[in-house]
DNA sequence: CGCTCGATTGAAGTTATTCAACAAAAGTGG
DNA sequence: CCACTTTTGTTGAATAACTTCAATCGAGCG
């Protein structure tokens, strides 16, 4: 989850393209039942894999050898996570609270049938990553937590009452170092976005969504 | 051309895996030149290829439905550019320079050859961007230049004398957009780096390196 | 030679961060 | 189940950082 709103693809699997018909559902070798807090994978792991979220959410983190961390993406139902570079998993996968994973082999070979689905999936990722490239850069702190909302709404969003609602399970902090901001600003940033009516939040972690197109055109806006 | 030192990958071409052996170099399908300022591609343009840049530097810039602007990446010698998604390029690419750029056709079909290179390419893409995320997030403008110097000394620096430079084919526009910055930001940054000694400014767009250790250091600093 | 564009610098204004305090929620152990 | 501790979230005030607006400088070009 970065800051993309093609979720079709993940939702319903690969794409098959209609160059190559051939092309199906790749191989799941089981599922996955993982705790809060519990981690699906570490930084340098090797790795002969992706995952699947089914349910729940999990923050993806990346880590420097000067200990600097970087929350990297959160994976939701639907979101394929772990992409395996050079063999190894370039980030940690924690859960955020109770998930359901379900594993995708990549296999051993090169003809598999899993290459090309991979090969979608990775350049679905880019896609994904280019987008939240125009998150991080040059937005203030209150249009990039409206991005942020505004795509956990499109991902994640319930119905609630006659309005919409998007559950947290991540912290402040989480949410800061996605954002490249501090806790601090986050939290200004939430009071900010609820003063002006766009938002609501009945709790920490339980936003209620008050003026969706308001909330979409102050992300996307130019001022 | 993100903030990635894994250049080993793309000068070398596909990394032949032990576990196939049978991957071979993408057939080329010819060479272009490109003028100064010269489009590669477009952003939507439909596209069954990638690109390779054999000399030359290129610039990658997204753009939004509301016209906001993102320098996504620089394209240099030994960088694949223009990954497709969904068919489609979802950047515009323009050459800062005359640039020889080599044409990777994709095929047809999913059994072809050139699969398990695109799957490869891509993965190492998405590492190399999730280094960029480490850059964009979280680091002060002085860090997220040296950063930015830092990597194009690995890429594209020479050796000047008994000393280390690197060539800017881009504009200081360019370097904040891809930065997350302004132009003035940008130019007060590179003042701050040579009034620390880290760097020498014979020209706007000629830098000398006089403390590589200490750019590094400062690129990867935690206060 | 004069023009234009890109780069740099200055000063003021805005925004985000830092440090600190407090409040609220979650976890712990009796 | 309640008191206690710890963690997480919010808010305030001061500082630092980046941006904005404006002016200047210099290189490239007609």
């Amino acid at each position: 989850m970065y800051v993309s709103f093609e979720t079709d693809f993940m939702l319903r699997g690969p794409a098959i393209s209609a160059r190559d018909a051939r092309i199906a559902a790749p191989p799941r070798s089981g599922f996955l039942h993982l705790a809060p807090g519990q981690m699906l994978f570490h930084q340098g792991d090797s790795a002969r894999s992706i995952y699947r979220v089914e349910a729940g959410a999990m923050r993806l983190r990346r880590v420097t050898e000067t200990g600097r961390q970087q929350v990297i993406a959160f994976g939701y139902p639907g979101d394929l996570i772990g992409f395996p570079v050079g063999g190894e998993r370039t980030c940690e996968c924690e859960a955020l609270g109770p998930a359901r994973i379900s594993v995708i082999s990549l296999g051993i070979g090169a003809t598999d049938r899993t290459c090309p689905f991979l090969t979608d999936a990775a350049l679905h990722e880019i896609g994904k990553m280019q987008e939240h490239f125009m998150t991080l850069s040059r937005k203030s702190s209150r249009q990039k937590l409206a991005s942020f909302l505004n795509v956990l709404l499109r991902r994640a969003g319930k119905a609630d009452g006659d309005g919409l609602s998007v559950c947290l399970p991540m912290s402040r902090a989480d949410i800061a170092d996605f954002l490249g901001l501090r806790t601090e600003t986050v939290s200004r940033s939430f009071t900010d976005l609820r003063e002006r009516g766009l938002i609501a939040l009945p709790e920490a972690h339980d936003v209620r969504i008050l003026d969706p197109d308001g909330l979409a055109a102050l992300a996307e806006a130019d001022d």
